[in-house]
DNA sequence: CGGTTTCAGTGAACGGTGTTTACAAGAGTT
DNA sequence: AACTCTTGTAAACACCGTTCACTGAAACCG
């Protein structure tokens, strides 16, 4: 069954290593800490090497971005499946919550892949169960009915894109959605639900509130609260 | 009147060109690039005398934020200054419009001192320009009064420490305020204001909406307005 | 099997970095 | 004039990304 040659095994292998090590950095000490001589030095071997497996050390933090990002929507995944409710409030409350207890846990990472001035995500990159819950979100009709003139003209042909994305992420699991139900309104309701999501999550990843704050958890709860209430999701 | 010795004048004019050129290369090239060997060649010195004035790399780059963070509040007063209608609604959309205006502008700076993995910022670090906007808008009393039983207990206890920066930074400029009117609600609405705020201008500057973003100036405005109605702002 | 090609890995080198150290030379002080 | 304090230098150390010529073993082929 295993066609690979045994140089093929070693390769991946190797790669395999490569990557995890320079996770490891990141996690450890931080993005300045993953240096391809560090990452050579944990696998006994030199740092010429890793040109044979990489271009660059930009190359390589890029891959490493892209692991980090597989990781999250796993993690994200494995909350979204542990949820046994059946109800899509209590689904998007356990995927918020595991984004941001991921964000915490993972401030360097959060930092390389959602606060950095590089190239933006790809659609692909981007957590596709963000977009999954998203298109779930909209295809349960809870959602409070937004009308398509809510929201301005200039900015409908971009949702319109955000539609096309979305209709692709949830069919991917063979989920359609109709055509009425998606509409404008409601799309336009996700993105500022991200906005809010990922604000008060970097905002707490990175303590850029203008206060200390004692008790992160109860506040972000609150937060969530309100942006469900303000999308008008109403409760099962 | 200048007591100041030739070399204290020579000191504080070169510690001047330090930043300086710490600031241009940020802005030119990004982090990465703020050198020390960088900075000395753009004074014509070298690498080691830098020393005299910081103790650290590290050390000059908590100066380099300190820097910014002056600029962006002195950017944010005069657009503050400039809005001559008098009415606090249109005060607050200046100001946040020249936030979003600032960060996309300098992207780099806005990374450094908003979404880096650092300590956090101090009260008078943090933009005094929010908090000075944040108590004017509620001393105005145009918010819609928020009930503060509407928030969680377990929130009272930071909400309370915001308060008492908040009047603190209004008192600065001789402005007092009643104490029913900053009340632990219309607080809790300027924190959240403060989450989407930050959120969308962060997620314009790294590019990480979902979807490619062809006209964000009208989205932007569009966030601004639905945050004025959920706080319950009213045209005066 | 023997000869050849492919390729992961090496060591040396180049120019860059932060930082420390010993030292020079001018400014300020007495 | 003699002294101290301060600001700069040059040299050195260890680290970095990257290139290049080279080695040795794996894979392939007749």
């Amino acid at each position: 069954m295993t066609e690979a040659t045994r140089r093929e095994r070693l390769r991946v292998e190797t790669e395999r290593e490569i990557r995890q090590a320079a996770r490891a950095l990141l996690v450890e000490s931080g993005r300045d800490a993953v240096t391809l001589r560090a990452i050579a030095r944990k696998l006994g071997i030199t740092a010429p090497a890793l040109y044979r497996y990489y271009d660059s050390h930009d190359a390589l933090l890029r891959q490493l971005c892209d692991d980090i990002c597989a990781d999250m929507e796993g993690v994200l995944y494995a909350a979204l499946a542990a949820d046994t409710s059946g109800q899509v409030g209590c689904q998007v409350r356990a995927v918020c919550r595991s984004f941001r207890r991921w964000a915490l846990a993972h401030p360097q990472e959060f930092a390389l892949v959602f606060a950095s001035p590089r190239d933006p995500l790809g659609a692909d990159q981007f957590g596709a169960v963000f977009l999954q819950l998203a298109g779930r979100l909209i295809a349960s009709n809870l959602v409070a009915k937004h009308a398509d003139d809510e929201v301005p003209e200039v900015l409908h042909e971009d949702l319109v894109r955000f539609q096309q994305v979305l209709m692709a992420a949830v069919s991917v699991h063979g989920v359609t959605i109709e055509e009425d139900v998606l509409n404008l309104g409601k799309i336009y309701h996700v993105v500022q639900s991200w906005v809010r999501l990922y604000g008060h999550v970097a905002l707490e990843v990175f303590g850029r509130f203008p206060f200390a704050v004692s008790n992160p958890e109860p506040m972000f709860d609150s937060m969530l609260d309100q942006m469900l209430m303000d999308i008008g999701f109403q409760d099962e």
